[in-house]
DNA sequence: CTGTTAGCGCGTTCAC
DNA sequence: GTGAACGCGCTAACAG
């Protein structure tokens, strides 16, 4: 009855009964007394196995503390069962959000996540092959992350998918409505009866700004505005600050200021209090994205929440789907925001 | 000259030139009129390979668009160049924090970082035997989040390394100093003249907050005073409003709170601020971990900073030292940590 | 219900 | 400097 076994090694004479460094498929057989087959099928819970010889096999498992290797099963199977996730950084709330809706729903789907963070990265390129070499599919959050060549060169052969990025020929794309928001966000300034508002971020930085700005434009428009130039700056925390700097130097001219994030209009509007200015009754402040800190500082922040948590949840999705044999989608996925109004607009919440 | 293959399908008739699915190792080798050992022999840079023969091999990966495939070459070096870290969760900055350095570090080292969350999990054993199937070690945030049993099953098996929690037998950990900075952190408080002080957490909630108790009771101790009795909270949102209020309706009297983290204290103070309570003239508030809202409210939040970032890169580190032969440490690695004095423990900073 | 056997794609001795 | 052949541990037909 003894099973004969191909693989080299560690046979029966290995020292006592429990715990075996290495256990393989092939020492669990054998401490059951059945075949590899067997052993598989009641791991995998495919085919029918009797009552005992399940037992068995799960006895043996439990002694040897058997832990299959993935690498085999996937070689086996051709597929890893794990997803890549491509983040810029992992800063603020944004990323870690996005993370944890793209995990729980990948996890879901019986799929591990392996993580890349491209920032800080020397060879980005090379670092996407690597990844590539271990996932199924990838999604990529804004395409400043993944240069077009190896977004394309991975195009065709795995499934991948934007996130809020500039979609790229084919390939598909999931995002937060932005350009409307901005639009309602910028009105609902304008509202309070603001005339001299500045956009303050780098719509060339992303689409996503680029949107947002868009809608800055749009409701000036509708109101007949001329819409200033945009304050170009990146998304630092000492650039909020030099901004308050030139407001309060009186080189900037605004009554009310649109943030492209909210870190922005934070640092912006504790740096202008500091100062001894009113916000919003000098001037307003808004930002995007609703982070914590925006629902703590008085007055609170008047800004957009996206649906970062589902735009997570919905790229873990489309991933799997494509895995799955299904087909791209042609039209990018567009989830929408909602503004989130405090006091920091002028309104008479806190 | 033709190269032999073994494995099946799509030999030489394969539509056109470039772009083909699944190229593996063996249309490879065909296409540059090679061994499948020499195209492994240039694509891991080992052995020697005339440059000819090696710009052939090159050019066909380029035309094929190759993507080794992981799960075989694990297989065959018989290791998966892959570590595992499991968070509880992924809100606020901690995590994140964490989790950049143990990517950067293991990015650093070859290794790829799988990722997996506990919170939402309906079976975290079985979510962890998963993930050890795909890495060779693991890395643990609070040991709540790994049952007991799994931690002793995984170990022996495969590296494991706690990160700030409770040690377990023979496993290696690695931690933040939390004793003595949160006895200074007290003292601080106490010399600003309070002492009705409140320590605002559960210390059987993790070990993190068991440490930081115990510097807050040495503290009373060192001035012969008697400490109260911790308020055992939890570490939600609501819980800190919930706190505020009870401090508002007389229920609790305290001139000074040492919470067990910045969220919790960030909560409690807005609360009482907005009850029209002054903050820190009649009652302190500290907290601890340095978030990014901390140095945006007013005043400004006195915490403690912790070498999260560092921790990350050094469990990272240590996983790579025991998959590389190392031995663990026995002792658990202690960073320091360091206070952050701003407005709201009563001190002029704003 | 269970065992045999043939790959999965890649690294790696050995010969040449 | 290069190729042939074997094995890594597991899944999946195919027999019985």
């Amino acid at each position: 009855m003894a099973t004969a076994r191909k693989p080299n090694g560690q046979s029966s004479g290995q020292a006592s009964g429990t715990s075996s460094a290495g256990a393989t498929i092939y020492s669990v057989a054998e401490r059951a007394g059945v075949s590899i087959a067997t052993v598989s099928r009641v791991l995998q819970g495919a085919g029918t196995v009797s009552t005992t010889t399940t037992q068995k096999v799960l006895d043996a498992v439990e002694q040897l503390n058997y832990v299959p290797l993935g690498a085999a099963r996937s070689l086996a199977v051709r597929h890893h069962e794990a997803h890549g996730l491509i983040l810029p950084e992992l800063s603020g709330p944004y990323y870690a959000e996005l993370l944890i809706g793209f995990e729980s729903r990948a996890a879901e789907l019986g799929q591990s996540v392996t993580l890349m963070l491209t920032e800080g990265k020397a060879d980005i390129a090379r670092a996407v092959r690597q990844l590539a070499t271990h996932v199924d599919a990838i999604a990529v959050l804004g395409s400043a992350a993944m240069p077009p060549a190896v977004a394309r060169a991975l195009h065709g052969q795995k499934p991948v998918v934007i996130i809020a990025g500039a979609p790229q020929e084919g390939i598909e794309s999931v995002r937060a409505e932005n350009a409307r928001s901005a639009e309602q966000l910028t009105e609902h300034v304008l509202a309070h009866g603001r005339t001299r508002l500045l956009f303050v971020g780098d719509p060339d930085g992303a689409p996503d700004i680029s949107e947002r700005h868009a809608g800055f434009v749009a409701a000036h428009r509708a109101r007949d505005l001329e819409p200033a130039e945009p304050l170009r700056v990146a998304f630092r925390e000492g650039t909020g600050e030099a901004v308050a700097e030139r407001i309060l130097a009186g080189e900037l001219e605004a009554d009310g200021l649109v943030c492209a994030n909210d870190e922005l209009a934070l640092a912006i509007m504790s740096h202008l209090q500091d100062a001894g200015r009113d916000v919003p009754g000098e001037i307003a402040v808004v930002g995007w994205d609703d982070v914590m800190a925006a629902r703590y500082v008085r007055p609170g922040l008047t800004t957009v929440r996206q649906p970062v948590h589902d735009l997570g949840v919905l790229a873990a999705e489309r991933l799997h789907q494509r895995v799955s044999g299904g087909r791209p989608l042609l039209e990018p996925q567009v989830l929408p925001t909602a503004l989130v109004i405090r006091g920091s607009c002028g309104c008479a919440a806190p």
